[in-house]
DNA sequence: GGTCAGGGATGCGACAAGCGAATGTCTAGC
DNA sequence: GCTAGACATTCGCTTGTCGCATCCCTGACC
């Protein structure tokens, strides 16, 4: 309300450089309100305004008749002057108008991935590696996006991101059976598997890719009981049906069970960075087509938020910049 | 924000207490918008609205073409979901909201008088008995209006009325000369004068009504230099020019002046009741009309305020109030 | 004091925005 | 596969509102 009490320059008024950043929620009433209280003239207002002297008299006039009737200016033969309900009103003008404003800001803030905010969730493994790169150059280039990070199985991750709980969702298959219908996948990558032996094992000399069946009379230990919808339904898929002699979760758990010389399991390529010394990795030979294939998945119908739209590129980008041995080897 | 997370009930919805109370400024898009992300579906807020379905849904689109094309909702098979940019619109339009029902309920408090300022002015004496009196009044009556006031003569009252400081001045005139073109006179009351005389005065024996012929010959003490313009022209409408021999404004130190026998005065019945006891006040006959007619004046073509409407009201209540005797007698 | 200029109000014609009704399209659920 | 629910779209028409021209009023100037 201080702003216009002598404004000499028209040009520097404040909605000028924000028409092109707000495309214009103003509502018609509200800047020619906001113009001619700033002008105390319905003709220079209206030149302002790019419009007609009567256009604006009738706005002024309209308003006025919405407001119960009360004149909001006083006519003067030298144009005309904020009556005490037009004095009232001129602070919630501008609020208004400031309002609008910053919404435009941040609505241009949004497009821009300078604002609004990005929840995802991954896979455990795929927080050993992609996510974090992947963030890291996410939080360089959009520091101003809010993001919210969850962690969970694909299941669980698909549910949130249906509930709408999740804008995106790194997820794995080991079997392609994810449920298309209701998702976009976004594919980032097919990552090969590896076995985890004791570094005693006979297998551990060579240090050459396996085939899975040569480990069809091994203990296994896996994530889960059975092993479909787990990493070892890579062992349905060449034949055979693993002895599963412990169920593991946690991948740090895992690598301990298989240094103590209880079994063997699966690693995906993406875990395989953070094996400790005691343990070996063998390449498993991709016989039954990729081992797991990795993806980044949206609810389908569900418009992308623009900070979820460039994580995907940059989820894309990650992906391509891990090493080529670790991907599928073919 | 938290107000809509659901709310089961659409009849306490805030804008139908408020939609007599302010009168729709609310720019449509901006309620269609609420209403909608309240609601979550374009049926149920078009219901609310009282409109079609149809139109919901082309509001919301224009309004999504407005903000650059940017979606706000997705379509759902069962229904709508705020976007990401919807989402960050929601606290703005409620804002907005907020903001335009304020505005409403000012402007109503406004016309009930509850509200808004009163910018007046008063002579000196008017502020003896008259203006406090009607002030308390009016503050009783309306406590939430801010008021102002200021003292002065009458023609710089007028001119801050002129120059829009002030809304109402009370003023007087002894000569009838006030500008009635550029001013409303609303009459308050005619006012006799008293002429104050020392207490052992040769008159104050009597007490009764004097010509002021009577005292053509005394030494005068008056606020100006001449007689003119000020209530010794009531003088000179009785056809005498009195002797000035002091120069006195403030009507304390004249009663001084008047008690310690250096002269006599006139006194305008308002300030009659604060007279010391050493000074006798002996009613004027008026011969030439009444000596001084009080008026609260406004500036013409200028739109009152309510609380100065307001205040004319009990300034002609409190000036009926004055005892009779105070003012003219005819 | 008469004329002129500045500024707001208003009548008129025309264009465009926006509403209602009906219809189309898509999805979920049975 | 069919039905129901929900949003999108089309059509016709009402309504709002703009520009243009003109009128009215007031203050200034000659």
């Amino acid at each position: 309300m201080s702003s216009m009490a002598a404004m000499p320059n028209p040009h520097v008024s404040a909605d000028c450089a924000a028409s092109d950043v707000v495309p214009d929620l103003s509502t018609v009433w509200l800047r020619v309100f906001v113009e001619v209280a700033r002008h105390g003239s319905f003709t220079v207002a209206a030149r302002t305004l790019g419009w007609t002297q009567s256009a604006v008299s009738r706005q002024v006039s309209s308003l006025e008749g919405a407001l119960g009737g009360a004149p909001l200016f006083d006519r003067l033969p030298r144009g005309v002057r904020l009556t005490e309900a037009g004095r009232v009103l001129v602070p919630y003008a501008e609020a208004v108008a400031e309002t609008l404003r910053g919404a435009g800001r941040e609505l241009a803030a949004l497009r821009a991935v300078a604002g609004g905010r990005l929840r995802f969730g991954a896979f455990a493994t795929a927080d050993a590696a992609l996510v974090p790169h992947a963030l890291a150059v996410f939080r360089t280039r959009h520091p101003h996006v809010a993001v919210h990070r969850e962690e969970g199985f694909t299941p669980a991750l698909l549910e949130r991101l249906t509930a709408g709980h999740l804008d995106l969702a790194v997820v794995s298959t080991t079997s392609g059976d994810l449920p298309t219908a209701a998702y976009t996948l976004h594919h980032l990558l097919d990552e090969s598997l590896y076995v985890a032996v004791p570094a005693g094992h006979p297998l551990a000399a060579g240090r050459g890719p396996v085939r899975l069946g040569l480990l069809a009379d091994a203990d296994w230990i896996s994530g889960g009981r059975g092993p479909e919808g787990t990493l070892l339904d890579a062992a349905l898929r060449q034949g055979f049906r693993p002895r599963i002699v412990h169920v593991v979760g946690e991948w740090t758990a895992k690598q301990g069970y298989v240094a103590a010389g209880l079994g063997v399991t699966l690693v995906p390529a993406l875990a395989a960075a953070s094996v400790r010394p005691d343990v070996a990795l063998l390449p498993v030979l991709d016989e039954g087509g990729p081992a797991r294939a990795v993806y980044a998945a949206t609810a389908r119908g569900r418009s992308l938020p623009p900070a979820a739209e460039a994580f995907v590129g940059v989820l894309r980008e990650s992906a391509a910049r891990i090493p080529r041995a670790a991907r599928t080897m073919a």
